[in-house]
DNA sequence: TGGCCAATTCCCCGAAAGGGGAATTGTTTT
DNA sequence: AAAACAATTCCCCTTTCGGGGAATTGGCCA
């Protein structure tokens, strides 16, 4: 059984919203709330596992009410609706806590209930677009100073180091010998001026 | 129109994606290759809008390949398919500049042609838990179920190995002997289920 | 009070890692 | 063609790590 809170402003959306939890036999309605303040009162005692919020609510930030609900309710997920589908601030969301997001305009009754079937199993629903944004934030920038330094080679064992893997497997995953991997790391330990695994990935922002 | 290059080396499947993107009227198919290598090598001198890989082609890593044809096709964004929708390579591979993910069990002609719509148009389709782990790992929970298994004086030893540091120098600065240092570590190994400092950091979300 | 546990110290041992040099095979640059 | 370099392999040696115990102290809890 998966309990959801609604976090609304929007009379009409929201009552939307609950007559479509209601309407599923494997979905609790919890509670819903017009604003952020009632929200951040009366959620709380009564935690959920999904919270649907409005992304633009009056009065607060919904970062903001994500971040203060998190801490007293660790294990619910935040699930963010907007209009727009490529809204920054459903990309800020994602960054301070949320996990999914629901489009409104799209927002038909199946497209919901699988969007909350998503996050319930652990997954993230959101559109393309959004996720576009959110992979952009952590790409790595082309090629640093630091990184253009070494070989091809020497990033690919630098890689498999990162995921804590022995010399030998490296090598192993290589196919080449345990010895050419120590030498590669010695080489990239020359160039990054650095003496030991931990400070390569750490200038190589690995890990 | 929409030029497309395909890295596959599954004759069926290749030939299937091949006649999707062929029935299409403003997509053209600038190339389709059975290995990395030959990709590697006839791609650059013909870049296409969009290069479609399967995420375990054999020889090279795809990260390695889209690594070294994004330096020479920076305009060419990188879609990558897999039989598994939670597959961690996937997630690598966004990491390394692929900006979107089709299911090759779900691959119907539709949806093939709905992700390269959205890719070209500058979103990022991925299922919902590629979706879940990007965001995660920039997400950090202030208190992991891992994190309170430490004591205090373990946490504390496992900053300072974040720093690179060596065992005798965290025992200078903790006031302790080598050998209180290493007993911390296996301890810490043990409660993580991890047999190295780099996997303890990385579990811990150190660095 | 006795028992439990975290923190500490120490020992032993074998495996892994780091640093030195030397040498071969290719490729790229000059 | 020669020089430079990347990738590879192998040698030697020392230090660092990781895993196995054993023992002490002090705090906390039943």
């Amino acid at each position: 059984m998966i309990t959801i809170a609604i976090v609304e402003d929007n009379d009409q959306f929201r009552n939307g919203l609950e007559a479509i939890i209601q309407s599923q036999e494997e979905m609790v309605l919890a509670g819903s709330y017009e604003s952020a303040e009632k929200a951040l009162l009366a959620l709380p005692d009564n935690p959920t596992n999904i919270v649907i919020a409005d992304i633009h609510l009056p009065g607060m930030r919904l970062t903001n009410l994500i971040l203060q609900l998190k801490i007293k309710m660790p294990q619910t997920q935040f699930m963010v609706c907007s209009i727009h589908e490529d809204d920054d601030t459903v990309f800020e969301a994602m960054k301070y806590g949320a996990s999914g997001y629901i489009l409104k305009n799209a927002a038909t009754a199946d497209n919901i209930v699988r969007a909350i079937h998503d996050l319930y199993k652990g997954g993230s629903p959101m559109s393309p677009f959004i996720a576009r944004k959110v992979i952009s934030s952590f790409q790595k920038p082309a090629e640093s100073s630091e990184s253009s330094k070494l070989s091809v080679r020497e990033k690919e064992v630098l890689e498999f180091l990162a995921k804590g893997l022995l010399y030998k497997e490296i090598a192993d995953k290589l196919g080449v010998s345990h010895e050419t991997v120590k030498k590669h790391l010695k080489n990239i330990y020359q160039k990054l001026h650095v003496q030991n695994k931990i400070e390569a990935l750490k200038k190589m922002r690995l890990l």
